[in-house]
Parts: C-alpha cells; structure tokens; sequence
DNA sequence: CTAGCCTCCGGACCATGGTACGGAGTCAAG
DNA sequence: CTTGACTCCGTACCATGGTCCGGAGGCTAG
C-alpha cells in the first residue's frame, strides 16, 4: 500500500499520516526502493489513533499509549483509562445541560411573541 | 468594575476580555477619567460567553447570537439552536461510545493476566 | 507624596492539530 | 520511453482561542 492508498483505507489525508510520522505515532517504513510502503497493521494504528482521539486524548497521550500497547504496565494504562472515563463524564454532563439551555432557547424563541428572543437570558442558569 | 475585577466576577483573565473586545463580542466602555469602568451587564454578557462556548460554539457564532439577542430573526436563531443540538446529539454519542471503549479497556486490563494489555484492541469497533 | 499595584494598548507569541507548497525523484500504463 | 500521477521531504503557513510583554500613565493607601 502506497500512503495515500493508506490514508484512503483509513480516511485520513496524505500529510496526516506524514505529520503522525513526525510526531512519532506511526511508524516509518523502510524505503523499499524508493517508496515507502504500507500494511494492515498501520490501518489499524491510525483508525486507533482516530477513536482515541475522539475519546479526546491528545496526540501526546495517543503516543503514550501506542508504547504502553507494548509493555506491561497495567497500573498506567488502568489510569489513564479512569482519569479519561472521569474526564469524559464531565464532558457529556456539560454537553447535555448545553443542550437543555438550547432546548429552552429554542422553546422561548419559537413561541409566538415579536422582538428578539432573549438568547442570554435563555442561557442563565437561573 | 474594573477589568481585573470584571474578570474575577465572570471568571475569565483580563487578557481574554481585552481578547473579546478585540473580537467585538464584549463592548469596550468610554473611558471614564483613563481606566475603563464595567458594570453588571458585562459580567452577563461575559458568562453567556463562556456557556455558548461550552455548547460548542465558536466565538464567531457567539458574535452572531450577541447580535441576534437585539434583533428580531427568530428563525435564524432557531436555525442556529436547532443546529447545535445536532452537533450535541452527535458528539454525546461520540463520547459515550468512547466511554464504552474505555470501561472495556479497564475490564480486559483489570483481569489479571500478565503482559500489555491489548490497547489498540480494545478501541476496535469488532 | 510616593510606592506599588492596576490599566491601557499594540503587537508578538503560544499550543494544538493539521494543511499547503515546491522541487526532485519514481512508478506504471499506454 | 514518455507522460501523468504519485511520493518524498523540509519548511512554511493556517485557524482557534487565547496569553504574555513592555512601556507609559493612573489610582490609592499609608
């Protein structure tokens, strides 16, 4: 697999890959010939990388654990998990009281009235 | 009010208020005698900021829904919300299958076994 | 009145996660 | 064997949302 067949296979972009490169994420396989080429295994790594991020690791703590992937430092990895999970928790809380003051918005504002629908008010936790 | 304590009373630095002047989201008051004064209406403004930002939106379409808070386009505002709760809708679920991802890890981790836990694994949707 | 913080302002700088550019080399199909 | 697409690599640039800097002037308590 040449790498932009990679990034297709994984849906990310050619510099995406090369900047995961240099970040030190992914590996760079020797040049056979002059091209680089690919496998499934690096597939695998950047969809991880992908979910990884979308569980809102950084990039930093994403290399973190590719090397924790292989070594045996349960403690750690257990950690991070936790300490995440916690993080994550928090998160979905804000996004759904967010929600409830757009819901509430969205209520004021669409009962009839005239004038303008009173959007910091609506977003007062009063 | 000063700045400092416009700032302590909202929550945010004075360099990011000076930062939302600058980006026309907060007014910047005439200057009474060299030291500009700030009243309870900015403290206001300042917070739904902050709550506007943690429904995810950018600070552009914070500066359209300030505007929109003294006009009358409640279509647009209700275009505006319904949107974001979309987007909420989405990310909630992102986060919580991440969360899945996560709480799966712990367990395979947990369980006694020696060696790396399986971490690119346990992210993998199979 | 003066020391010591506070304010003003413009511009530079930061972190994160990419994205674009340019030139030289390579590969595969016709 | 040429043409067109793809690759390599380093460096520069981008957007977002701030954060810091430095010098000049202002405000207030002792």
């Amino acid at each position: 697999m040449t790498i932009a067949r990679l990034g297709a296979a994984a849906g990310v972009g050619v510099e995406t890959i090369r900047y995961y490169q240099r970040r030190g994420l992914l590996a760079v396989p020797p040049s056979a010939g002059s091209v680089r080429r690919y496998g499934a295994e690096d597939v695998r790594r950047l969809k991880f990388i992908r979910r990884a991020q979308a569980a809102g690791f950084t990039l930093e703590e994403i290399g973190e654990l590719l090397r924790l992937d292989r070594t045996s430092d349960r403690a750690r990895v257990r950690a991070l998990a936790t300490a995440r999970i916690a993080a994550l928790d928090a998160k979905i809380a804000e996004l759904e009281a967010a929600r409830g003051a757009l819901e509430r918005l969205k209520g004021v504002c669409a009962a009839g009235g005239k004038g303008p629908c009173p959007i910091i008010a609506a977003f007062d936790p009063e």
